[in-house]
DNA sequence: AATGTTCTTTTAGTATACAACATTTTTGTA
DNA sequence: TACAAAAATGTTGTATACTAAAAGAACATT
């Protein structure tokens, strides 16, 4: 099911690709705040690993916009403004209604029971109420369709731009007024996908996109205004 | 007057980038071939720098998807299949759609004149027969575009998927034929966006890529057959 | 007191040394 | 001759040392 986090003990992982992972996290859940610099001595001894792998994480920090370098000075977290947020939701909508769209035209019959399964995980796991385990349900749900797609290239993006709003996507979620609209949301593109009915998944899509659209714009102003 | 450091400061480039680039570039024209190793100590002998900006560089080739890292084995240029470079084009397809439709919404006067300008060189250029010039002032002309669209990562994802099909569109821009037909989309694209005719736009910048995607299949096919 | 200069400290940029691991080759035995 | 085990070779992974540059502090001069 998931097969990001299926740690093979056997398999190995270069120090850098842990440092890239754990910085990355911390970026992303606001550890490491925008406009802290990151200084690799200090990044070295807290990790307890060299410069090497810490600056090796940093450059594909740096090429994924969450890092800014600045020349002979060092790297800093990326501020993140209302614009450069509203810039990332618009190349995902065009994204998720692409996804959506080739899922329509490629998904198998297996694939179909892999997403009414991701569904169903998704309805049972928002009773719990968890906002944190609800996120990755919902996270694991598009995985489905993205899966469904059958491009490598789009699957990579998507993840990306969607990892970007992780800290966004938490607040959005813990408004309960929204569990039902997205479970209501799953079940109709479930519906759209299994008949192959383009149209009208992508129309859900959009919707749903823009729901969240307005409400990371409301948490963003929120929290600056 | 005390000097201008300034203008010093922003002339340097750390080794890391120069590498990166020259790396780049090399994938991008076929002097690396796919699945043609990169090692270390070589590289960093034949561009007369040591192994770190090496390793730097590679980090980043990596997460753009143009060398594939295997561990503790080395890093080798991304083998391109038939798929990946339909996987691409989708994308780009996608990509492209959106930022004529948002250029359409956002371009101002002046970005009108410099799209003007640019179809103005591409025309120009058009005559001297230089491939390699043609594709750049191309480039060119679909870079206002995305500038006008006024979204930074949408920019930042369109010149990365751009730059790895860049040698087929090379190949592509051999056949004289389709000079006219390029001329006559961008005389049209021009005029739709003037007028914010977002619809008609669209609908011309799909059978640009279409086109592309038909040619570049081609191209692929009798390379492979 | 304000300003300018120099020295110290800090940090990134680069090179190199060493260790771990994989692959290949060689050698010994059946 | 064939096959397996062990050594040799080469490459990456990681750590560290060295250099250059920029920021900041202290001191001197006006």
């Amino acid at each position: 099911m998931t097969p990001n986090f299926q740690v093979n003990m056997n398999e190995y992982l270069p120090l850098r690709d842990v440092v890239f992972n754990t910085l990355r996290q911390a970026i992303l859940k606001g550890e490491l705040k925008p406009g802290e610099r990151l200084m690799e001595i200090q990044l070295a001894n807290k990790l307890g690993v060299s410069r090497t792998p810490i600056r090796e994480a940093i450059r594909k920090l740096e090429l994924e916009g969450l890092v800014l370098m600045i020349p002979r000075k060092g790297a800093e977290v990326a501020e993140i403004t209302e614009k450069s947020l509203r810039d990332v939701l618009e190349v995902r909508k065009a994204l998720e209604e692409l996804s959506v769209q080739l899922a329509c035209e490629r998904i198998t019959k297996d694939m179909v029971k892999e997403l009414e399964k991701a569904a169903e995980d998704f309805r049972r796991i928002l009773k719990s109420g968890d906002v944190t385990e609800i996120a990755q349900a919902d996270v694991q749900f598009h995985d489905v369709i993205y899966r469904a797609a059958d491009n490598q290239r789009l699957m990579q993006l998507l993840n990306n731009l969607g990892e970007q709003m992780y800290r966004y996507r938490v607040e959005y979620l813990k408004n309960p007024e929204v569990f039902g609209q997205l479970l209501k949301e799953h079940e109709e593109i479930i519906c759209h996908i299994r008949k192959g009915e383009k149209e009208k998944a992508v129309k859900i899509v959009c919707e749903h996109i823009d729901n969240q659209v307005a409400a990371v714009s409301d948490v963003i102003r929120t929290k600056q205004g």
